[in-house]
DNA sequence: AAATCTACCTAATGTTAGTTAGAAAATGGT
DNA sequence: ACCATTTTCTAACTAACATTAGGTAGATTT
């Protein structure tokens, strides 16, 4: 049983074992798969064949579909935490608030679009995911949400967003407006950054002349 | 078969024939259903539930489970257009552009939370449509973007936006704040309007000061 | 009131797809 | 080369579910 069992073992190396292999390489199909039909419309053997592997054979390393989306959500959302926190650190304790939140947008943008299937898919299937599952996810998800809030409050104190605006509204205004595009978007070209800088024009500046 | 064929009967009055009604009451469960849970994970079963039927009458009204589907999407693509159109024609000649967009904003929101789980399902679950329906309802979607499109590129012709911007970006980026809403808001309260009026002026003004 | 029609039901049918059991490869250490 | 373990395959098994066939009670027509 391959599970997540800590290693035992003397010294496991940089543990890049066949199995573990093999089973990032059916979860990677399982993203993809997720993300392009939803997760009712993808059947076992889809996966499969994606990771090069019959059906049944799955089961070696989960114990249902379901586990599948539950790691794919997991691995999904911390990619893009990851991500979003590091942008905004690197960039020091001097940077304008305006500064953070565009760094923020653009690694969002950047996971749902060019890094991570394991974030475009948590964040456009999760909610015809199975009731049960979305609640195991919700903590992580909310967690999430309140790192932005932290994120426009912080700027809003200090002055750079207007005070009669609605944050909580305005953050799911843009959360929309991020997350929409994996509706639309060609995973081609690395358009990511494009849309970022447009989408922090839009809600800083603002379209009116 | 009671199919859409024009009446020949000298005259059928308003049309509240029993079987009508039960049709649409089966296409209302549907389109709740298929909203809710997405096209894949609805059992036919659901929606018969929900419709006060038996599973197997559904075939009474439909020939299958797609025909459903298809005809969900027509009506809300329909609902909505009609009601963005008038929405925006009953302003008048002399309304401003940003009253124009202001209301087509409003009437989108109105439809997608308040008025129609057929415009709701469209939205929310095209993407995970079956390939053949979606191929068959583009044409619907592109010609609601155009009108869209045109009522942007007037705005900016007469010097109400900026001109720098990308307006087919920023459109998908205002679809994206507008039509994510049905994956958060709660239904209940009639909150449309004043997510209409953030979103307004979140595009025409920002949140900078 | 006999005949037909309407709108639904009940009970199959057939297929699809998740899951399981056990047999075959592959792998790796001795 | 041999054995143990790991990994994958084959071939069922099962349940779910869209769809179909035929029946029925009540309305409508003749």
């Amino acid at each position: 049983m391959p599970v997540e069992l800590a290693d035992t073992t003397v010294a496991s190396g940089p543990d890049a074992s066949k199995s573990k292999i093999s089973r990032r390489r059916v979860l990677d199909a399982a993203a993809r798969c997720f993300l392009n039909k939803g997760y009712a419309a993808t059947r076992l053997s889809d996966i499969a064949e994606e990771a090069g592997m019959k059906a049944g054979s799955i089961y070696y390393h989960f114990d249902s579909k379901e586990q599948m989306l539950s790691e794919v959500f997991d691995i999904g959302m911390t990619a893009v935490f990851d991500a979003v926190r590091t942008g905004v650190e690197t960039l020091g304790p001097e940077a304008t608030h305006r500064e953070r939140i565009a760094a923020a947008i653009k690694a969002h943008l950047q996971q749902l679009l060019e890094q991570s299937d394991y974030t475009a898919a948590n964040i456009r299937i999760f909610g015809q995911a199975p009731a049960e599952i979305q609640r195991r996810h919700m903590p992580d998800r909310e967690a999430y949400r309140e790192y932005w809030r932290q994120l426009l409050e912080d700027a809003r104190r200090d002055g750079a967003l207007r005070d009669d605006a609605d944050l909580s509204l305005i953050r799911m205004l843009l959360f929309g407006a991020l997350n929409w595009t994996v509706e639309w978007n060609d995973p081609e070209k690395g358009s990511a950054d494009r849309i970022a800088e447009a989408a922090t024009a839009m809600l800083f500046d603002g379209l009116g002349r």
